[in-house]
RNA sequence: GCGGAAGUGGUGAAAUGGCAAACACACUAGCCUUAGGAGCUAGCGCCGAAAGGCUUGCGGGUUCAAGUCCCGCCUUCCGCACCA
């Protein structure tokens, strides 16, 4: 330790040298085979989009999973953490447009330059099994399941409505549509254009993934209840209303049908509805305004043509100011009548801009007595208001309209007056049913998964349209379809690969004609939705992975990512896995046992962006403090499932904490390297004293790694177990604490460390004479007995109030500290005179004197 | 509007219903000197000279005891938002 240099704790060079000897080693990080007879654990963080950079939240999401990942093979599990690239998308076009370097190549420089950042930063992933989702070899398994899926009928094509981005000149799920813009350009209005598209047929699965989220205890409640919204279940009735007279026809109108079709004609209006118990008093039908039977009726009726396309543009002109939801409510009368099958009543028909027509059948009827948008409306047009709920309980003492609650029972509902709400719903739903005008009726707000996008840095969608055989699917033994490397990126609409002829053109495998090939790409969140499975068998070339190996490794034991992906990613992974599932593929029906959402990294309170100007680059982290420092603040400074907000100053301090670790440990290297083999002695005085510290910081530690994972109070604790350590430096350098009980105490320091600063606590493992990997070493196990203290202080509380401390024996009864409370100066002074009416005892932690 | 989370020092935060503010950052005073983004010592919720009193967004309640549990309200953030 005479090397002056030395004398420094200084990351720049210790972090560098174990990086190299980290990646000299294939094996430290690598995963096991199932032979290997440990306990298996699989964690895994959200893989990245390449943007080219890291930014603070993958620095802090990286950092959980990897501390979490250490843990584990210390505790001797056979880890499997893995990393790879979300590689697709339309970043990689947009940089080609503006520096003219091709997708892939923009992409795989990014992908190597956050690689050794990652690196840089000593996260521990297993480089073996890496996935990049823009390569062939990958992506030529997401044609593959698309075929099983098509070949299963869980793809299909329609043609429909679907939501265009002008901006990214693509279509959008309806997962990618926030306030009606879209998700990537938050300035852009998302359009409506029809397109024929390619569809999943993730509503197969809606109700299976619905009910799995109540048995994914390990998720959090948040996130299950996001997607319980996100699927929107919802019971109730569909009733078919005739119309007064049959002007338009016997046909009928499909529900979801928007594709105007003037051949077309219709005899009833089906709509949905919760509260089919208030039939009665519907005083009118709305039907949205993309509803069929207002396209056809437009068609034929100039004047409401006019009024709808004025509906609309209200709609959109709402939707450019951002408030959908707050539009005033409008509508149109049609001058026709629809007739109420329960009890004949002749209702006005109305087109009204509240209605959805992705949602139900498009139509409702409106009951203004007992539902306040059509309480709402039927006030501003003079709609009849008809009560026929009256609330439990209370006759005569009706309440103001609306009336929405369904505790009440009918009145003015014919045959079923007095019948409570539930009562009515069931019986009206029998009636409806037997006489073939309506029935129970289950609605989700889930819709099928459009998958179509018009880009080129994207899946190839490995279909082919022959002019003869019509849609014909690409046979296994071509696949993949591989994407042209060269192809000139235009601002243009359409699919890009439609402008490449050498692709396009192409035979048709059932006739050997020619064909044309499906120009469209696959929508990125497939290439995500099964990643995780890759991992576990990357370089297969027979198939997307091995049953066997996938079986092995799940469940992940624990995915960790941001909440944003609470909905889109984590809907479809759980759609995807339940389909290759039916495949028999695999066994397990959900892909994550646990999940992990952490917070976001925030800078002067708010979240870190590119225009708040507020970024914080990990580079730079790095460069001043070293990994380790920067890795550890992220930890330290919330709890991880809270927001964080940066503070430079914070990482100074670890950084100067670290020093003092790396000072305190070279400082008695020698010592402890020399009581490594040596028996240690019952300890006494300052060794028991430390030694006890050590042993409770070590139980804390690892309870927090089992549960809570508040890593912020585990790195506290251990800074806590230096500081007193720290403190008895004069003793220690006297000899005071024997060599054995350094080891034990400098070791264990060194190994509780190893998961937050794993470049310092292998340097100083390496220091001390640790034998072999730190990463192997036997996380250290707190001795209860060492842990315990052989006194302890009781707080004396008087009516509740703080008064005295007094010092028992740890685990003594509630006599002795009644006692030892009783005889307190203090207390005795404020009980002079005074009544001690009763005593509360909690061993080990109070007494309370209840005095009067 | 509905659903969820959160409100504790100057700051980030800690506290199985049992001593509020651990651990850090910042700050103040002092020491040290190989002058460093270093190290060491002490102080640091508020009022008060002190004794002592007060203190976890606000108001109630339960309890021997409440930051923690219950009720009502306020604020902030997140998600959903005319879903019939």
């Amino acid at each position: 330790m005479a090397d002056e240099k030395e004398l420094r704790y200084d990351p720049a060079t210790i972090e560098p040298k174990w990086q190299q000897k980290w990646a000299a080693d294939p094996t430290l990080y690598a995963a096991e085979p199932a032979t290997s007879g440990k306990p298996k654990y699989y964690v895994l963080e959200m893989l990245p989009y390449p943007s080219g950079q890291l930014h603070m939240g993958h620095v802090r999401n990286y950092s959980i999973g990897d501390a979490l990942a250490r843990h584990m093979w210390m505790r001797g599990y056979n880890v499997l953490h893995p990393m790879g690239w979300d590689a697709f998308g339309l970043p990689a076009e947009n940089a080609a447009l503006k520096n003219n370097t091709p997708p892939r190549e923009w992409t795989l420089a990014n992908i190597a330059a956050m690689k050794r950042q990652m690196q840089r930063l000593g996260l521990g992933y297993d480089w073996a099994t890496e996935v990049t989702t823009c390569l062939p070899d990958y992506y030529r398994w997401n044609q593959w399941f698309f075929l099983r899926m098509y070949e299963k009928g869980l793809v299909y094509r329609k043609k429909s409505k679907v939501n265009w981005c002008p901006e990214c000149a693509t279509v959008l799920a309806n997962e990618q549509v926030i306030d009606g813009r879209c998700w990537r350009h938050e300035d852009t209005l998302v359009e409506q254009r029809d397109l024929e598209q390619w569809f999943f047929r993730i509503t197969q699965y809606t109700q299976e993934l619905l009910e799995g989220l109540d048995k994914l205890e390990g998720w959090p409640e948040k996130v299950r209840t996001m997607q319980r919204n996100w699927i929107g279940r919802s019971e109730g009735t569909e009733v078919d209303f005739t119309f007064e007279n049959d002007l338009l026809g016997t046909s009928v109108a499909k529900p979801g049908n928007i594709v105007p079709d003037t051949t077309q004609t219709i005899s009833k209006i089906r709509v949905f509805t919760t509260r089919v118990d208030t039939i009665y008093g519907a005083t009118s039908v709305q039907l949205a305004p993309e509803h069929p039977l207002v396209v056809q009726l437009a068609a034929v009726d100039s004047a409401l043509r006019k009024q709808v396309d004025g509906l609309l543009d209200e709609q959109k002109l709402a939707r450019e100011a951002g408030n959908v939801g707050e539009i005033e409510k409008h509508g149109i009368p049609t001058g026709h009548f629809a007739i109420n099958p329960y009890n004949g009543e002749r209702l006005p028909i109305w087109v009204a801009n509240y209605v959805l027509m992705d949602y139900g059948t498009g139509a409702i009827m409106s009951v203004p007595g007992h539902d306040e948008r059509d309480y709402e409306f039927a006030k501003k047009y003079g709609i009849h208001i008809q009560r026929v709920i009256s609330p439990a309980g209370g006759e005569g003492e009706d309440t103001d309209l609306p009336f929405i609650s369904e505790d009440g029972v009918l009145v003015n509902s014919g045959e079923y007056n007095g019948m409570t709400c539930a009562e009515a719903q069931t019986k009206m739903q029998q009636v409806a049913a037997s006489k073939g005008f309506g029935e129970a009726k289950v609605t989700y707000r889930l819709k099928d998964w459009g998958v179509s996008r018009q880009r080129y840095w994207g899946t190839p969608i490995p279909m082919i349209n022959c002019p003869d055989d019509g849609l014909v699917a690409v046979p296994d033994d071509q696949l993949p379809v591989l994407l042209p490397p060269q192809i000139e990126i235009t601002q243009q609409g359409g699919s890009p690969l439609g402008r490449v002829p050498e692709f396009l053109n192409t035979t048709c495998p059932k006739c050997g004609g020619p064909a044309k090939r499906e120009t469209d790409t696959m929508d990125t969140f497939v290439d995500s939705s099964w990643y995780f499975y890759r991992y576990t068998d990357a370089k297969n070339t027979n198939a997307p992975f091995d049953s066997a190996k996938a079986q092995y490794w799940f469940p992940i034991d624990q995915y960790i990512g941001g909440v944003e992906h609470a909905i889109l990613h984590l809907i479809y992974s759980r759609f995807w896995t339940k389909v290759m599932r039916d495949l028999g593929m695999i066994v397990n029906d959900e892909p994550a046992r646990r999940l992990f959402t952490q917070g976001m990294v925030i800078k002067d309170g708010a979240k870190m962006s590119k225009s708040k100007g507020n970024v914080v680059s990990p580079d730079d982290m790095v460069a001043r403090y070293g990994a380790d420092a920067t890795r550890m603040y992220a930890l330290f400074a919330a709890p991880p499932d809270r927001d964080l907000e940066w503070q430079e100053d914070g990482v100074a301090g670890i950084s100067r904490f670290l020093g003092r670790v790396w000072r305190l440990v070279t400082k008695y290297d020698a010592l402890a390297r020399e009581g490594r083999s040596r028996h240690s002695q019952v300890p006494s005085g300052l060794s028991l004293k430390l030694l006890r510290k050590l042993h409770q910081t070590i139980a804390k530690v690892t309870l927090d790694f089992e549960g809570r994972w508040h890593f912020n109070t585990c790195v506290a604790a251990i800074m806590e177990l230096v500081n007193e350590i720290q403190a008895a430096d004069a003793q220690l350098a006297a000899g005071e604490v024997p060599a054995p009980a350094m080891w034990e105490l400098l070791s264990s320091l060194v190994l509780l460390l190893a998961p937050f600063a794993p470049f310092l606590a292998a340097e100083l493992w390496d220091d001390i004479g640790g034998e072999g990997a730190i990463l192997r070493a036997p996380w250290p196990k707190s001795d209860p007995g060492l842990a315990k203290e052989d006194e302890q202080e009781i707080p004396v509380q008087i009516n509740g109030k703080l008064v005295s401390l007094v010092r028992v024996p740890t685990g003594a009864d509630p006599k002795t500290i009644e006692a030892a409370a009783l005889a307190d100066e203090k207390v005795r002074a404020r009980t002079a005179g005074k009544n001690v009416v009763k005593v509360i005892v909690v061993p080990g932690r109070t007494v309370n004197l209840v005095v009067k």
